[in-house]
DNA sequence: CTAGGCTGGCGAAGCGCTTCGACCGTGGCA
DNA sequence: TGCCACGGTCGAAGCGCTTCGCCAGCCTAG
């Protein structure tokens, strides 16, 4: 265990920068010599110390994720989100730091301890405070949503402009007249979280686009949440023939209120859910969805962070394209 | 950024060590040198390097936590071991390092690597691969959950087996006599996954001594797989008055199938849920729990671990108490 | 008046790795 | 035949911190 470069290279009869090449290959080193080495390494466990490593490199090989780790939405989501970036880091040879979003002085704290070479933050606000922040550390950030000003960081998220715009075209094409969005707990839409602000945002426009009828309803990750919801919503446009439902927790019950309330999925009422795909299918029928591609959103943040770090690429804003994926819930509206 | 501790000491006018010791306070210093050297730091936004203090002092002040990052089962009960994980991680100053199941080969990079103190573990299978690994590391291990050998490793968990009794014998003394669980689905199981098989085999005995009758059923967790664990309850214990679920995400579904077949909560049927408090009370009717303190367990584990840490303490096993919290969902059985 | 102890601080030797410049032998070319 | 270039290897100087041993001064007690 408490092998260090210097045992590999007496056993392989080199030098340790030989040994250190070898493992970095950052220097031509001829193939018997190499096999050597790594036949000496392989016997003796070797493992080299991660914080010497990153003491002479400046390299950690250690990305930091902060995470919201509420519980109030869309864990399943976050869930996903994470493992991306884990399994993505890995293909870079990095491992993850988890840090909560709570807590403001992690990022300084790994960032200014040199514990990390680059940040990936979730759950971004119109006006987060985190930004500034991130902007002024020295390694780069990747912000997975969309703040008002990025400050010259990097920012992946699904388009959620074109996901509210393209679901409202999808009904509107269908037939559907009057459109409901089903949406996030009113506390997300107060912090300004950027991607319900963003939904909210494409469905209006798609809405007017389509020269439909459209009514935006906020709805709490509970039971009794998205009954209240369901219930403003049939008060308030009681000829609704199609919901948009943003509320992965409140999904379930949403449904289940429109059967109580004796509108029948999908001949009175048309729905699309946004949220992954298993959670479309895994209802009682099986839901057109528009994809949260999370895992993939993960990667890409990670990707581009290590874009940044090897190569000091330059900052950039992706937004993925949201697909639409037709099952059961949605028809053509009677006329 | 670039400051080091002798920039510090610089400052100071003093030495790197007794810097090195007011940052520690491993050696005493006077109160003026010390305010001297604190301000300083302050003034310069000194921050040690986190890879050198781990060269000089093999210590990282990181955890490793290995969490299950599947979609399955009980996602908000993980998160809320990981934030307990990460909360108590940072009383003890330390950070996380997340770890994904999946990859048994994590374990020996950061522990041979040094990235890490301690690691803590989740999802624990009766004879898990991984516990031998553990335990032939050199830094100390928690097990969140119970192997059949724990080979020498600290253990933590609800004690899932006093749970299952618990759960029977409150449903008993309210005179049910015919009780079903509705478990885990059937993947878990054959995992054998430890805190699944504890649950049945607490659920067994607890029928079993207070003489009622008792039927285990598996549960997959999604709509479908509640229904079809609800009619196999119904088909092979038709008299069935009282339910122990212990599969939060099948939970909706188990209870709209129950009403579905005529099966009114509480007055035909009472239902105990194994799962945290925000899901018993998020349901329809508010459902009398059994907690999984996830939260708590993630915080003992973390304390075990930095316990061994800090005073090689030697490993435990713990077991944390079920408790159950009477809401509107269990009421005495009519005769 | 001095031996001994105590307090507060200093200096230097690492911790294990990376990396730069230097070196050496070989082969190609003029 | 002589020279240069270059592939392959080595040595040593750090990277920034901790920690051990040591010493200077002061106080107390003999």
């Amino acid at each position: 265990m408490a092998t260090t470069i210097d045992d590999v290279a007496r056993a392989a009869g080199v030098s340790t920068s030989t040994v250190s090449y070898v493992l970095s290959g950052k220097r031509p080193i001829s193939a018997p010599t190499r096999q050597r080495v790594e036949r000496a390494i392989r016997e003796l466990g070797y493992r080299p110390h991660a914080g010497a490593r990153a003491l002479a490199s400046s390299r950690t090989n250690v990305l930091a994720l902060m995470a919201p780790l509420r519980v109030d939405v869309n864990v399943s989501v976050i869930m996903q989100f994470v493992t991306g970036v884990v399994t993505a880091a890995r293909t870079f040879d990095h491992d993850v730091l988890l840090l909560t979003a709570d807590e403001i002085a992690g990022m300084e704290r790994v960032a200014s301890g040199s514990m990390v070479d680059a940040l990936v933050m979730m759950d971004i606000e119109a006006d987060d405070p985190r930004v500034p922040v991130l902007a002024g550390l020295s390694q780069p950030a990747v912000l997975i949503g969309l703040p008002r000003d990025p400050e010259g960081l990097s920012c992946v998220d699904l388009d959620f402009d074109a996901a509210g715009q393209l679901a409202v075209r999808h009904l509107a094409r269908l037939g559907h007249r009057q459109i409901a969005l089903v949406g996030s707990p009113r506390a997300v839409l107060e912090r300004h979280t950027s991607y319900a602000e963003r939904m909210i945002r494409g469905f209006t426009q798609g809405v007017a686009e389509a020269g439909v009828e459209g009514l935006v309803e906020p709805c709490e990750s509970s039971s009794t949440g998205a009954v209240d919801a369901v219930d403003r919503v049939l008060t308030r446009m009681p000829d609704v023939t199609a919901l948009v439902v943003h509320n992965e927790v409140a999904l379930p019950w949403v449904l289940s209120t429109l059967r109580d309330r004796g509108r029948h999925v999908p001949d009175d009422v048309s729905v699309v859910a946004v949220c992954p795909p298993d959670v479309a299918v895994g209802q009682p029928l099986p839901l057109t969805n528009i994809d949260i591609p999370a895992h993939t959103i993960g990667k890409v943040a990670v990707e581009m962070a290590m874009a940044r770090v090897e190569r000091d690429e330059p900052a950039e804003t992706r937004l993925l394209a949201p697909q639409l994926v037709e099952r059961a819930s949605t028809v053509a509206a009677l006329r």
